[in-house]
DNA sequence: TGATTTATTAGTTATTTAGCTAAATATATA
DNA sequence: TATATATTTAGCTAAATAACTAATAAATCA
């Protein structure tokens, strides 16, 4: 990926309701509904969850799939949960 | 780090200019002066530059410390260029 | 001291982002 | 067919971001 598509990755995660969804994804895919009971994202109303999932989806990061009335996402960039998990680590990222 | 200190890390680093930045930091410590002369870099001004560097230090990702008449940058958070690297492989990240 | 270099701060403006409510779409069920 | 459920799209507003120019600050040099 050149310096602009990181750039969009990295801009895609830099809001604490898409990164709360990118960790919930990271345990398996998840329908819009499951990812709005979350305590972190219930605040929000639909709309708003709807639109962060479109933000993800643009920046490559996540994919979703249609399957009756419900859509289900999962992740479809998997180092970005990785690379979630670096972050969370610091400063004791090679620590014991 | 907790959800909102590391969206704001993602978020800093989610503009080309910045991520650039960090990239050559990553080479080691830098002067504003020259992380300007870069060719990624010369399209913006002085102040433009002043500007991102201060996102950059707010979301604790480097650090500056004056010598003389300049300012150097270095990077505080190491581990953001392991994680640069990874998004810019996708999608070959484990591949080989 | 006065001029030059290096970088930041202040102030302005255009654009983007984030949130909302209301309306629309699509599927399933009664 | 009518209704309920799940999700998105449209349209709006407030706040944040990104860029610029002009002004300021601090260190060095003549």
């Amino acid at each position: 990926m050149n310096l602009k598509e990181r750039a969009q990755v990295f801009k895609a995660l830099g809001h604490p309701a898409r990164l709360a969804m990118v960790d919930k994804l990271a345990q398996g895919e998840r329908c819009v509904c499951e990812l709005m009971r979350m305590s972190q994202l219930s605040k929000f109303s639909g709309p708003t969850i709807s639109q962060h999932l479109l933000v993800l989806k643009s920046a490559g990061i996540i994919a979703d799939e249609k399957r009756g009335k419900m859509i289900f996402y999962r992740l479809a960039m998997p180092c970005v949960s990785q690379i979630s998990l670096i972050i969370s680590k610091f400063p004791n990222t090679y620590a014991r």
